[in-house]
DNA sequence: GGATAAGTTGACGTTAACGTAAAGGTAATA
DNA sequence: TATTACCTTTACGTTAACGTCAACTTATCC
């Protein structure tokens, strides 16, 4: 809770999240964030870290910018009702079992690969018997 | 082996996919497959056919047509040697680790989210408590 | 009072992976 | 023979997620 009413420069957070400040405006521009302003610089918050650690997450978990902000309008710092979060998590539930059948998709095709370099293994044995004889 | 020498139209192939004639001519374009000629006609065979099938389920696993393609050319209808196999094998293998770590990530946030939702149910809870006393 | 560092706003550029006409060829079918 | 049904090429359009200038302001340090 110290934190809660920190301060960050744009390229604090852009250097803390390993992105680049335009990244950040970009955010900004669709609407993810929304920092304010003193003079003509952007100072961000707490809730404002905590929505670009969602974002950040999300690209990481191979979420589009769009399917981001569903999850990150549910994060509301104040309004924090248990409906919007069990929301939240069902959206991540979700994520984890598309990413689950991805699993089995690439397992299933180790097995098909597993197979065809048995077949090849032994294609290569008969050559190889075919070249000793 | 019976279908090694089955012939494809350019729709067929897209219906047994599910994709476009256009996605289709554009993994042609990129040079991901190079089908015959019939007059005009791009005429598919097996191996053409495998090719696309592993580019589309390139896609389902999230990869890029430039990662397929690396798959693609491991696979060599005639050259099937265990080596390239092997290589084969291991980018797989290392895309479903990657798809892995995804999966961690997921869950380490699905238990922050937990976390909060926890907080938040508490916060909810000591909420009541003040409108009840 | 320059130089340097960090910030700002346009606004055009870029890559990926096709979509979407437009305009025309060919072959079977009513 | 006219209408479908597929096929072709050419080429511009589109979305996502920023990258990359350019031109300018503001604060700080020597």
């Amino acid at each position: 809770m110290v934190d809660k009413n920190r301060q960050y420069s744009i390229s604090q957070l852009a250097k803390e999240f390993d992105i680049t400040p335009r990244a950040i405006r970009h955010y900004e521009q669709i609407g993810l964030i929304a920092p304010i302003r003193v003079g003509q610089n952007r100072i961000y918050n707490g809730a404002d870290r905590i929505r670009l650690k969602l974002i950040v997450r999300g690209k990481r978990l191979g979420l589009s910018l769009e399917q981001s902000r569903e999850i990150i309008n549910m994060y509301e710092p104040g309004a924090n009702n248990a409906a919007q979060l069990e929301k939240l998590i069902d959206a991540i539930r979700l994520q984890r079992e598309r990413l689950q059948s991805q699993l089995q998709e690439l397992n299933s095709l180790l097995g098909d690969l597993d197979q065809a370099e048995a077949e090849s293994l032994e294609a290569l044995a008969h050559s190889d018997r075919a070249k000793a004889s």
